[in-house]
DNA sequence: GTCTATATCAAGATAGAC
DNA sequence: GTCTATCTTGATATAGAC
C-alpha cells in the first residue's frame, strides 16, 4: 500500500497522513508498525532492493548478458520511477537491510566476474541512464533506445574477456 | 549569497527565510527581486549552467578531449555537489535561461561532433558517476578514480571516428 | 493496534504600510 | 525595496486513553 501511495504520488506525497488515508487508519496508528518515517521508506527500499536483484540474476541468465541487464535495469527503473529514485538517490540509510542491497548487487558482480571498477562503470552509465531518461533531460519526445543501445555497445567491447 | 547557502544547507536549506535571515532582511523582501522560489532556484540554476559550459568548453582544448571533459565534469559535481543536484535532478524547469542549458551542452556536441546518440551515453556516464560518487554509493572509503578511468577507456574507443 | 488531542516546527506566500 | 503581521498548509512525532 505505501508502494502504490508512493508510485502513485511521489516522494513528497509519501507522507504519514496520506498513507493512513489511504489505510484507512490515523496517521499516529502507523507508529505501532515503524518507528518512523525513515524506516517505513527503509522497508520499501529493501523490497525494492530484493525484487530487483531476483529480476536482473535472472535477466543475465541470457546470451548477452550485458545487452540483458541493461534492459532489465532500464525497464526497472521506468517501471517503478519514485521506487527508483528513493532507493538510489541520496545515500542508503544505514539502517536498510545489508541483505538486501547485497541481492541487488549480484548480478553485477557475476557479470563483472568480480571486477569492481568494471562494474561499478557499468551501474553508473544504467544508473545515470536511468535518471536522466526519468527526468526527461533529453529532451521531449526523444529516442533514447538508441543511446541505451550506444552504451551496450561500449560496455560490452571495455567488458570482454580479453579486454577487462 | 543564495549560492553559499545552497552549497553549505543543501536544497532543504535553502527556504526563503533562511536566505533572507542571511542577508540580514525579511523573507518577503526577496519577493520583490523573485516572483516565487522556483524563480530563484531557477537563477542559481542558469548560473551554474553557464558556468559548467564555459569551463567544460575550455578543458575539451586538450589531446584527450574525452577524459578532460569527464574529468571537468567530476570536478564540478564534486565541487558544487547541492548546485550539481539542483540543475540535473529532476526534470529543468521551463523557465530557466535556455541559453544556459544550451551553453552547458555545448563541449559535448563538439565532441561528439554532433552525434546525439555518442553525447547522451556520455553524458549519462559522467552523471550516473557523479550522482553515485555524491551519494556515497560505491561504500566508505571506495577508489573512485580508477572507476572514472575504466569508463573513459571504454568511452573514447567507442568515440573513435572510426569505431563510432 | 487504534484512537483523540496536541506539541512543535517550518515552509511558501500575500496584504498593505512606509 | 523593505517592513510587520498574518494566512495557510502540512509535516513528523508523542502522550495517554480505550
Amino acid at each position: 500500500m505505501a508502494r502504490e501511495l508512493l508510485e502513485s504520488e511521489g516522494s513528497v506525497g509519501l507522507s504519514m497522513r496520506r498513507l493512513a488515508d489511504r489505510l484507512g487508519i490515523r496517521a499516529p496508528s502507523l507508529y505501532s508498525h515503524f518507528a518512523d518515517k525513515q524506516a517505513l521508506e527503509n522497508a520499501l527500499i529493501a523490497d525494492g532492493l530484493r525484487e530487483f536483484g531476483e529480476l536482473s540474476l535472472t535477466a543475465i541468465q541470457d546470451d548477452d548478458p550485458v545487452a540483458a541487464y541493461l534492459v532489465a535495469y532500464r525497464t526497472w527503473a521506468n517501471a517503478h520511477p519514485h521506487l527508483y529514485r528513493l532507493s538510489y538517490v541520496e545515500p542508503l540509510d544505514s539502517r536498510v537491510d545489508p541483505a538486501a542491497a547485497e541481492r541487488a548487487g549480484e548480478a553485477i558482480r557475476i557479470l563483472t566476474r568480480g571486477d569492481q571498477r568494471a562494474g561499478r562503470s557499468l551501474w553508473a552509465y544504467a544508473h545515470g541512464l536511468s535518471m536522466l531518461e526519468l527526468d526527461s533531460r533529453f529532451g521531449p519526445g526523444a529516442t533514447v533506445d538508441d543511446v541505451w543501445q550506444f552504451g551496450i555497445d561500449a560496455l560490452r567491447a571495455a567488458l570482454r574477456p580479453q579486454g577487462g
